[in-house]
DNA sequence: CGGTACGTTGAGTCATATCAACCATAGTGG
DNA sequence: CCACTATGGTTGATATGACTCAACGTACCG
């Protein structure tokens, strides 16, 4: 029992670290948090949950990466976004009070803490502070949704791939000699741009080829951020 | 004085026959929004918010509508929704404490209240059932966004103009005749699909051949819902 | 060693964008 | 009252970005 505690993240120095939306509840809402998470762990490629089913809480994330997505009728995939540690998922579905609309899958070896949906809603109820913060955090994403929304249905796969790698730079960072932290199949890419995956590797190759990115397999290490702009018209069309 | 105050809408009566958010206040808090808020009328093609501009409050729709879009770096609109009487706009902004990442401009003629945006957050902050309400709006919201994304994505133009027809038929609804009650341009088609202006107008022709719409100048006729249904794959790939 | 998943490249096709011309309608101003 | 202009709608011709299909290479794994 000790050693196991040992393991669990405590939500209070996990919301300090990794600054989730825990932060702003008061102390014994986060022991309460503390008693009532379910401490879970998951491999790449493990399913959290799945589109169309009714969940009974939402996730937050210790560590690792998981992607959130939506299969279109053809069965492929759509990612919608990433989840890293201090994020939180599936919190759409409980306060809609409806059905799953994504599904969520693992990219990054991941330990997560379960919350019943209960505890969201009361926490929501009794702290009118982190009722904003959740509405903040919604509308925020909202905002995100509507710009993808514009970019998906005016750009070009290429602006479109130029500038999903800047925001996998933004996202997830780049390790010391350059080389994009999170690690994506080729297919993945496809599937955050909208796009075939082939051609994200006519792309990419093209793109290797005018000295924006460097290519190791798996890894892709950026060269020219400036160079991606210009392509992802993030300022101007060129 | 009088006579001014007989042409604007009560909050109290205006939330119960329009079905507005405001339904879950109190009675006090109401009587409040009627002292606060301040009503507008707008013609066809005003605008009421421009993107990237800090807002000082937000809408609620008595009667009219609005289109609500992001403009692409080439100045193509992106239209991301339509609000009706009842709903309310801009409150994403000043939620997230953003500035606006739409703008919004009348479609038909509006009688619309302008609240300051300090009165939102002393509501959500004071009344727990709405600010729960408020999050079920925005989470209902971001999962329409995310079904956005992935038929923007996934289909192609062709099935997203019958779906963007059948949701029109949704969401304002047919006259006696069966005409769209909503009147857009064939370039307000385009920009809710994510297209050129000219697909619009051959798909269009082409669901009147195939006997699905009749065309009326701008007026649309629906003949056979579930023909749109096929092509637009809301269940299953032809 | 065979199998499975992923990556790459080429060729051909098609949906859709783009460009251009033209028509219809309505509002404006002389 | 009529030419004038602006806006929206339509159609045709052409170009091309991106998808699909297919074959093959590569790497890891049991």
């Amino acid at each position: 029992m000790k050693e196991k505690e040992l393991n669990i993240p405590l939500c209070g120095s996990c919301a300090l670290e990794n600054g989730a939306i825990f932060k702003h509840l008061t102390a014994e809402q986060v022991q309460m948090l503390n008693f009532e998470k379910e401490f879970r762990q998951y491999k790449r490629g493990d399913e959290l949950y799945k589109e169309g089913n009714r969940i009974s809480g939402f996730y937050c994330i210790h560590s690792g990466i998981i992607k959130v997505f939506k299969t279109g009728f053809d069965g492929k995939e759509q990612i919608i976004r990433f989840a890293k540690a201090g994020e939180i998922i599936a919190y759409r579905s409980v306060l809609s009070n409806e059905v799953a609309c994504t599904s969520a899958k693992v990219i990054e070896d991941c330990m997560v803490c379960f919350i019943p949906a209960e505890i969201l809603i009361s926490l929501v109820r009794t702290n009118s502070t982190y009722a904003l913060e959740m509405l903040k955090l919604a509308c925020h994403e909202l905002g995100e949704a509507n710009s993808f929304i514009t970019d998906i249905a005016q750009k070009t796969v290429r602006e479109r791939l130029a500038e999903i790698l800047l925001f996998l730079v933004n996202d997830f960072g780049l390790d010391d000699e350059n080389f994009l932290k999170i690690s994506l199949t080729r297919e993945e890419l496809a599937n955050i741009v909208g796009t075939a995956t082939e051609s994200v590797i006519r792309l990419l190759s093209e793109f290797k080829n005018d000295q924006l990115v460097e290519l190791n397999g798996r890894r892709i290490k950026i060269l020219d951020k400036r160079g991606l702009e210009k392509i992802s018209n993030v300022l101007a069309r060129s």
